[in-house]
DNA sequence: TATAGTGTAATGGTAAAATATAACACTAGG
DNA sequence: CCTAGTGTTATATTTTACCATTACACTATA
């Protein structure tokens, strides 16, 4: 996994796991890997993959079962609700930056619509 | 100034020297505040705004004549590349985002139609 | 020439992030 | 009971960002 130096590596790994809990790769109930595991997929350390999960478990995103493992939430409402906020949050931080570049509303939106369309053609 | 301490804050000051530039507050050619001055400003150390400058400097965005001070660039095309380059990034960025939280990019576009839409009736 | 305003750079210190390493605690299965 | 797999915690070290402070280099002007 490629981090962004920009943003502290646990960080990444929580939007990682954000991640593959949105796009269903980790169902409610699932087991993830295990952490030393993760650690090494991600070529990072076990105290910083620690640092992140304890973040979500504190969060109730995941739930630690000592000598088990960790597991996505059951409550699905749990999820749907992350997922909202996460999206939010994008939408936020987007706005704001090109608001702040001086575009408009109606600007931010046709730009993105755009960008949209020539990926389209060029990329996939 | 208010600073997000996810991201360093020397990248932060960036940003807002790029967006003063985007919305006309420095044009080409202006001199910018003493490094001195913008550090009491931005409540920041010197060589944290010298750390931000020397990137733009090298960048060609800015240029630095020592005894007289920084300069926004008299190459008007740089700035409006450079604000072509600021809005791609953010748009790459929201759409490789919400794309991996499994959005289409039909949801990616109404979503931030709708945003928009709730946010002008709420704020401003 | 002296001085004030400017950019530039070096030193040393603090804090946070990340690392390597090791140890501890619990669970499941032979 | 023992062992392998798991989460948890602790220590020491390195790196990076940031800060405080000081000094140096250049420009303009009185």
């Amino acid at each position: 996994m490629k981090f962004d130096d920009k943003v502290p590596i646990y960080y990444q790994i929580k939007n990682y796991l954000y991640h593959e809990m949105m796009t269903g790769t980790l169902g409610p109930g699932d087991k993830l890997p295990a952490v030393r595991q993760l650690a090494v997929d991600l070529t990072v350390n076990v105290n910083t993959v620690q640092r992140a999960l304890g973040e979500m478990i504190t969060e109730g995103t995941i739930e630690s079962q000592r000598g088990k493992g960790n597991f996505v939430t059951m409550d699905t409402n749990r999820i749907t609700q992350l997922k909202e906020q996460l999206v939010i949050e994008q939408l936020e931080r987007v706005y704001n930056e090109l608001h702040a570049l001086n575009l408009t509303d109606e600007q931010i939106l046709t730009s993105l619509q755009t960008y949209i369309e020539r990926r389209g053609q060029q990329h996939d």
